[in-house]
DNA sequence: AGTTTTGTTGACTGTTTAGTCAGTCTAGTT
DNA sequence: AACTAGACTGACTAAACAGTCAACAAAACT
């Protein structure tokens, strides 16, 4: 086993123990028995549990932000671009379930603000110079754009929530997904 | 001291503490001492650190309700009463921050699912029972009632965070609150 | 006043935990 | 083959933890 897979065995573990039994309900231990590794290999890549837990956000957020620019084809129109971005993550989010969960377990945590800014900002910022860019056009509501932001945010966490909690055929699955967006963009717009 | 004194008292200290720290990262040591009361008395009254983390959270949503309702006069027109609602939550929410910051981190929780479910419903009746009426009446889309309410919850979580971490005047903050509103509306109506 | 019940205490315990460490193994280099 | 550097191990430890309990205090009841 290569040293990427002993990281990556130990981050799948993590993931699958932390949203099932949250943060501190998951022992160091009991990460890395189910990683197949030993205790001390644990701490040989991650130092302490905390830095684990924010290496594992920020891998997810990578691996996230990853599939979003690879599926979104250049679109010319703003709503078009944000459309894309938006099913992306709905669409990832349905194939990644647990790892969607954790970011927004995470999300709501005291976790969060160890997350150094520019880190989180860096992600964002092609994000934000669009939204910036729709408000000046008049494509977007004259509202603060971390405003704009977080609406964003929350109504796609909202949506997945009820993805996950509701049976539905993936037509129809992708069919909310399409729905909800022009009701966020109806909103927003 | 008097026994609610007591309970109040171990409410609040973990309160505080869970919000700071989360969950399993504050001890119910912690929590007696931040309380002013014995180790044991703790125990006395919850006998699980669990048992004091849902108490806590029945308790805030019992809180949460009651100034719902003691606010919400009695309006004529669906969107007055969903409106009524939804101000009463975050002018409860901005009056107690940690309180509503708490259920957040609490809903994205695994915790969420030791609560009894009937529990749960028991508050959310008559709010379904609103808006299944206001689908039937057509005042508001024909989609399922969980999702409306999915989408109701997440978008008043957003909009709080977003008023928890941006400074305004109060008067700015209730502009936007009603502001917001009739963006949900626009939205599920 | 005496008795019982209920509230309260904090020292204590058995267990669990994050993190350490002394040393083994593996693969690459000279 | 000898050497080196980093990967890897798992037994170990010191601290922290949730929960107990025997004793005491204060009400509440008879």
């Amino acid at each position: 086993m290569t040293t990427m897979d002993k990281k990556k065995k130990l981050l799948d573990a993590a993931l699958k123990l932390f949203v099932e039994y949250g943060f501190h309900g998951t022992p160091t231990g009991t990460i890395a028995k189910a990683a197949g590794v030993a205790n001390g290999t644990l701490f040989h890549y991650y130092p302490t549990k905390d830095e684990l837990v924010l290496a594992l956000y920020i891998d997810l957020k990578k691996r996230l932000n990853n599939y979003i620019t690879e599926n979104t084809s250049t679109e010319t129109t703003l709503k078009a671009v944000l459309k894309g971005q938006y099913l992306s993550t709905l669409y990832w989010a349905l194939e990644n379930k647990n790892e969607f969960k954790f970011m927004e377990q995470f999300s709501a945590s005291p976790y969060l603000k160890l997350i150094a800014s520019e880190a989180m900002e860096k992600h964002l910022k092609p994000l934000f110079a669009l939204l910036k860019q729709g408000v000046k056009d008049g494509h977007i509501k004259a509202l603060p754009i971390d405003f704009i932001f977080t609406m964003i945010t929350s109504h796609t966490f909202g949506v997945h929530q009820y993805l996950t909690s509701t049976k539905m055929s993936k037509a129809k699955q992708h069919q909310l997904i399409s729905d909800t967006f022009e009701l966020l963009w109806k909103m927003i717009s």
